[in-house]
DNA sequence: GACTAAGCGAGACGGTACGTCGCGTCTTAAA
DNA sequence: TTTAAGACGCGACGTACCGTCTCGCTTAGTC
């Protein structure tokens, strides 16, 4: 995307100005537009064209924000992961490691994310630019996470020393993702149970836990 | 793909005829260039067209055996993957498990196929036909060599019984895809080694060990 | 056409040798499968390789015999035309007329007749090769016809000395093939009717009568 | 052809907008392009790639303005015949058919209207929208030139009463484009002479004069 | 009763043009 | 300043037929 910025401000800061409401205004009317359209159709059929004609705005507008359909699609995905987190506190580790798979299981199967991220993928593997703000922003926060999730279950005597939060993001999201791309396979709770049934005993401090 | 068909043969069997020569010769022509062509500038700017000019066959042709693009870059994986095979024999499991994900690893990072993998994502998780094929044969393929490699292990007595082949191998090739197509963090060797380090307990049948 | 030759014969002469019956055979399949299809879908969609199709005649064996599609649908013509006449022979010249109009404007009208020439005629414009083959035969028969009718006409006393039969045949004919290709004018008897009784005192000797 | 708006006028009527200037000069650009393509090579060899080609405009906008090359054809067509008029008016009617006759005669044998004609008569025969549009300007427009001059001629005393203005047109034209069409013989002042040496005693209120 | 040659079917192929889609750029005029 | 409107050049799509060519099979009449 061509700004990531949220909190430009123009020159008096909080006030917007009117063509800064402006602004907004249009932004919003495309990204609900494109969400609609890949709800609707999928990635694949993902097309400025479109997108401008169904929310009126002008095309040209459109590539003023955005340079391509990517960059307008992981703007929705950004969008919409804005609220969304994978939290997942509770009382001991294995829970919360099941409730963060569980819950990116459902993410992937059940809300349009699952979609874009599939059409998507070839082009953050492909893009530079894309595949930066990808990793700035959803890599880094699930890593973020996992981190914290590393750390409490470690204080707590339950992980075992060393773990490296990078590893365990990848044996935690690579078979969903694995599933989700290529394998076909079902995602469903079962998978996320068996998952983090069978990568417990790496993790933990004492695998006879 | 349009065709699987491998012992076709003519009406008499064995002697291709003459048109079956010509289709051959004319099939090898086009994958060959495309390889070249992905290998030159990516997939996002493979061209049936392109393919058309380059090796002289003409785009009706092309399009009387591949459906499109993706069908051809499926070809040409295909016809890659022919010969390759992550096949990891070893004295005991853990080299085994080692050279598997290795060979992976290196495959990925190292050839061509990684980017045809990258480029090739998002067809096959949103082209039901393509998928298809691609489960059929490379997904299949690899659960095949899991699944001996488990039996193995097991019958060893260094596996725990009752592993479940297909989360073993959502495990193996997970992590390893997760970093080809989104995270974007290393591909290499050491990475391979932790991954098994970190899997290996989850498997095995007496963790201490 | 390449060929217009009838009764050509093998060295023999008049028994038709078994390859020349197969010939003939495969040329009746031609021919009528050619006039199925301008009878069902109109010229414009006539097609070499529908003609193969439907006839299970090889598409070369029709390239062997015709050059194109134009030559395949005049052969056609000339199949029909084979048989039909517009002999207009009657008591009294202006009868002879009528009926001489008449039977082309029914011709061009109501069989496919209309329809072939319709799409042929640019073709016949154009087409140095056609033209000439379609005026050795169509036209030049049509000529002799009015000739005859003029001399038998002048002879009895009805018609004007010195009339021009190939004006006199641009006179009948022009006006209906007019309406035919461009004017879209109704082609009916009361067509035929008004054109012949305008056109009768130009050629009759005695303009009152 | 898509449209024949003439006097549409941008929403302020009179001061054509930037867009239409652009839209206008395009136009011209295809079709000189288009009737220089005509004049060399023929209808046959026409082809809206090419003109592309030559013209420097993109294939898709001639498709935006043209459904097909006939279309494009018919469109050169009138433009060519905007100017043009057969409008024959002289001191006695004989003079006036002579010279609508001897222009048009002219018009099809020495301009590229001829080369049109014959290339784009079978389209006109077959295609009704292309039709349409053919009847509704050129063969209404001479059908009115041939009614004015019948009345003129008729309210003169020089021509019958009652003459059919439409198979006065048949009448005439009808011979000229049999000719051009099919006959192939030839299209000169000789031949406008004769033909309305012809038919003038059919028109005429005493045959004798 | 096998031989021979014309006629044929099958089908792969290179090629041209089609008509369509969406891209991304640019200009203009209105808000 | 920002926008809507829209014309445009461009590249590729996937399709339809073209006309050519090569290959063996069928099928008569011949030796």
């Amino acid at each position: 995307m061509q700004k990531a910025d949220a909190a430009d401000g123009g020159p008096a800061g909080a006030t917007a100005s009117g063509h800064q409401k402006r602004r907004a205004r249009t932004e919003r009317v495309v990204l609900d537009t494109t969400r609609e359209l890949l709800a609707g159709s999928g990635f694949a059929s993902l097309t400025i064209e479109r997108v401008a004609e169904r929310s009126g705005v002008a095309k040209s507008t459109i590539y003023r924000r955005y340079r391509s359909r990517n960059d307008l699609a992981l703007a929705v995905l950004l969008d919409m992961l804005g609220d969304v987190s994978t939290l997942p506190y509770a009382k001991d580790t294995q829970t919360e490691l099941t409730r963060l798979v569980n819950r990116t299981v459902d993410l992937m199967s059940n809300s349009l994310l699952g979609r874009i991220m599939q059409g998507l993928v070839s082009e953050v593997a492909a893009d530079v630019e894309l595949a930066r703000t990808y990793r700035e922003t959803v890599v880094a926060k699930r890593v973020r996470e996992v981190t914290a999730l590393v750390e409490r279950g470690t204080a707590r005597g339950e992980l075992r020393e060393g773990l490296d939060p990078e590893l365990v993001t990848d044996l935690l999201l690579g078979p969903i993702y694995y599933r989700l791309f290529l394998s076909g396979e079902p995602l469903d709770e079962a998978f996320g149970q068996s998952l983090v049934a069978a990568l417990y005993p790496a993790f933990a401090k004492d695998p006879q836990g």
